[in-house]
DNA sequence: ATGATAATAGACATTGTGTTTATTATTACA
DNA sequence: TGTAATAATAAACACAATGTCTATTATCAT
């Protein structure tokens, strides 16, 4: 919308700032990185890092809030149930998405992540079942959540393994993994295929 | 082993200190807790703190720990696949324990949790699923790798979101739905009952 | 009752934090 | 290409939490 207005120099500072938080969080969780250090490693003043941000926590946040806003992006641009194939086109979009940014996405995703960055996930799903499902009655309202919460804890781990392993199995695969999983268990996986 | 030597001060002094710790995580995450700030929560000496802990980090790692030390002695207190109602007893039997400790449990699993331990959590199911599934050659290792991790973060979420709801159901009807997820996916939940 | 030890109060140097100032370097664009 | 705008820098600053001491008091185990 209004993008493209930043300042070259700005542009230059900011992705310096957000390697280094990636970097230094590769080796250690943000509670142990200083702002000075964030600093030191991308070679920048202290004055410009806090002309940006107001501290370490506020740059993880906002480069949370990026990724978050890409998946979201995926998550709605299609009907996930109904629609044959529908979910399978946004899991392989968001895994690609993972896959292209994974040197981000799995630090954010790793035990030196944040937790609030996972919930954020999680509620962002919750938002997409309860749009899609709301006409669903046949199941009571608090089995829904839990199915909810388990699918999208469920998924996460795997696509966290997944990046782990370098995307070392194709996207496709490992949607099509989810949702057997999803819709019929590990029962799933000794069917057919 | 070799508890119940600790002097009375030492126990009250680190029970409050650890209950200061959750009220405190409650709202809001170890990152914007200072050690100054538990101390005048539990109105101690902030040398007495340090007599205990490095700093508040090491504080909530110990606390982490003993948790963890709870559920490793119950998941490895039966066999959870082959005997029947094996895997039932377990899930069953860590659902009662974390609702007795709510108030900690909850904490160290929200967004104000850390991600490290709910990634040492997933390191203990791992290696209990690696020690009862090494034989299993049906499946390629890397899909075993996955379904691990999957039922994993879909069982911690379910367990998490429960907490949130004060355990309002029964444990026995969580493990139940655990299970068929796991074993039936969404499936499950349709069929019979 | 007493020797051992934990908790306290207070002081201390150190470090990262945020903020500000003047100065230099880079950019956008007319 | 020249210039006004503005981003980045260097330096200084008060401030707050940190981590480590020491001397003193309170509590415990026996």
């Amino acid at each position: 919308m209004e993008r493209k207005k930043e300042d070259r120099r700005v542009r230059i500072t900011k992705q310096a700032i957000r390697e280094s938080l990636v970097e230094l969080m590769g080796r250690q969780p943000i509670s142990k990185i200083s702002v000075k250090m964030i600093c030191e490693a991308a070679d920048i003043n202290r004055s410009t890092f806090y002309a940006h941000y107001k501290d370490q926590y506020a740059l993880l946040h906002a480069v949370q809030g990026e990724v978050i806003g890409e998946v979201k992006a995926q998550i709605f641009s299609a009907r996930f149930f109904g629609a044959s194939g529908g979910a399978m086109d946004v899991l392989v979009r968001i895994l690609e998405y993972g896959c292209e940014n994974a040197a981000l996405v799995k630090v954010l995703l790793s035990e030196n992540g944040d937790a609030s960055f996972q919930s954020e996930l999680m509620q962002l799903a919750h938002e997409k079942f309860l749009a899609e499902l709301e006409g669903e009655r046949s199941l009571p309202p608090r089995t829904l959540q839990y199915l909810n919460e388990f699918a999208v804890g469920g998924l996460l781990s795997i696509m966290r393994r997944w990046l782990e392993t370098d995307c070392a199995d194709e996207p496709e695969m490992i949607a099509d993994l989810m949702m057997k999983l999803l819709v019929s268990g590990t029962q799933g996986l000794y069917s057919a295929k």
